[in-house]
DNA sequence: GTAAGCCCGGTTCTTACATCA
DNA sequence: TTTGATGTAAGAACCGGGCTT
């Protein structure tokens, strides 16, 4: 007498954890199979990054033929739609790195100064404004043209591009407590600006504005790599240098990555726990099975059911009417073994094509089918 | 075969923030 | 309550190696 133990798999022992159906759905995106349900996100290919250049290009040149309070107003929008924390696979895990209600424009005002809009923060000091990594644009331009050989021209005081890297202000001191005010980190900006054009090198760290980063963490959510067009039109419409979007994208790659490397030992820990405890509860189980053939074995002398394995579908089938122990814990296993066993023969006719990591629960293991099942092959005893 | 460009993993270093005396 | 020292996490930048074109 054979006795077969459903540990689950895929279907099964992804329903006690909620961000597994994230995962599921990636699975089935990303091509990646059940056991890890990992994904970086969306793959791109190069036409696909050329389309969404072109598709982020057409914004963009609306973007610069519009006026500063268009810009504004798309930032803001994004700011309180898009920017938050999400830890789903499907796409790049997003950090809320925004402050969940926006300040109201009464916080700051307006200087025109040539033509350009500075903001200034309502103690009166220059707010993030004049944050230096957008401070003086011509230098800028001038290291991009050594680092990377790009031509930027720089934009005019009172061009588009210009006023909208002037309109990237933070518009309060909200969010930061203590003496790291926007007016401290304004004045320091402007010593460490001054300090670089003293002594002509440029800065070797700095913050990036929290404007700058949800920009380029929204042009990141679109596309988590970056085409040379790309860089260079994130570079001008942040005022950065092309190797600091580079760089941001890079890090920002990281970061997805260790995020989901974090998620998935968690995933894995969690099933790792659910299969201790079901095997557990199937050893126990198959302990009172057999006290309950010591203490009665009147149940034992009912013919016994021969399990065979058919060599072309794998299923196992029996050669005699199986009768009913009438447990209702065998009956559930057995319920679930058919569930999960049809989506094992899913998964392997898809091919080994899927990444897994060894603990898959599904490949390997025999099916047990206490009924006999409808299969045209006739098992051999 | 070589150079350029890009990406990745690892690392360094700066910054912002929290805690505590 | 304020202030300075200290620890820590996050992020920007760098470096070296591998891969592709």
């Amino acid at each position: 007498m054979e006795l077969g133990l459903s540990l689950g798999d895929a279907a099964t022992a992804s329903k006690p954890f909620g961000f597994m159906e994230k995962s599921t759905q990636l699975t089935n995106k990303a091509n990646l199979g059940f056991c890890m349900g990992l994904s970086i996100g969306p793959n791109h290919t190069p036409q696909e990054d050329e389309d969404e250049d072109a598709r982020k290009h057409g914004n963009h040149i609306d973007h610069n033929s519009d006026d500063t309070n268009t810009r504004t107003a798309t930032i803001e929008a994004n700011k309180t739609t898009s920017l938050t924390a999400d830890t789903s696979t499907d796409s790049p895990i997003q950090l809320d790195l925004l402050p969940n209600t926006p300040v109201p424009r009464n916080h700051h005002s307006t200087l025109n100064l040539d033509g350009t809009n500075y903001e200034v923060g309502s103690s009166g000091n220059m707010s993030r404004g004049f944050d230096v990594n957008r401070f003086p644009a011509v230098i800028v331009h001038e290291d991009q043209a050594d680092q990377d050989g790009a031509t930027l021209s720089s934009s005019p005081p009172n061009s588009a591009t210009s006023s909208f890297q002037m309109d990237f202000c933070i518009y309060s001191n909200k969010g930061r407590s203590g003496s790291h005010n926007e007016a401290d980190q304004a004045e320091r900006a402007s010593s460490r600006a001054s300090d670089e054009d003293e002594n002509g090198s440029a800065r070797k760290k700095l913050r990036l504005s929290k404007d700058q980063s949800a920009f380029l963490e929204e042009s990141f959510k679109e596309h988590n790599t970056l085409t040379p067009k790309q860089k260079l039109a994130l570079a001008k419409e942040l005022n950065l240098r092309p190797r600091q979007v580079e760089v941001w994208f890079q890090n920002r790659r990281a970061r997805t990555k260790l995020k989901q490397t974090e998620v998935d030992c968690e995933y894995l820990k969690r099933c790792c726990e659910t299969l201790t405890e079901e095997n557990r509860r199937l050893h126990k189980e198959l302990q009172e099975l057999r006290a309950l053939k010591t203490s009665n074995p009147f149940y034992m002398q009912l013919p016994a059911t021969t399990l065979t394995m058919c060599p072309s579908c794998e299923r196992v089938a029996t050669t005699s009417t199986t009768t009913t122990t009438n447990t209702t814990s065998a009956t559930a296993t057995t319920a679930t073994t058919t569930t999960t066993t049809t989506t094992n023969n899913q998964n392997n006719t898809t091919g080994p094509t899927s990444k897994t990591t060894g603990l898959s629960l599904s490949s390997t293991r025999p099916r047990f089918y206490p009924f006999s099942h409808s299969h045209p092959h006739q098992p051999t005893a």
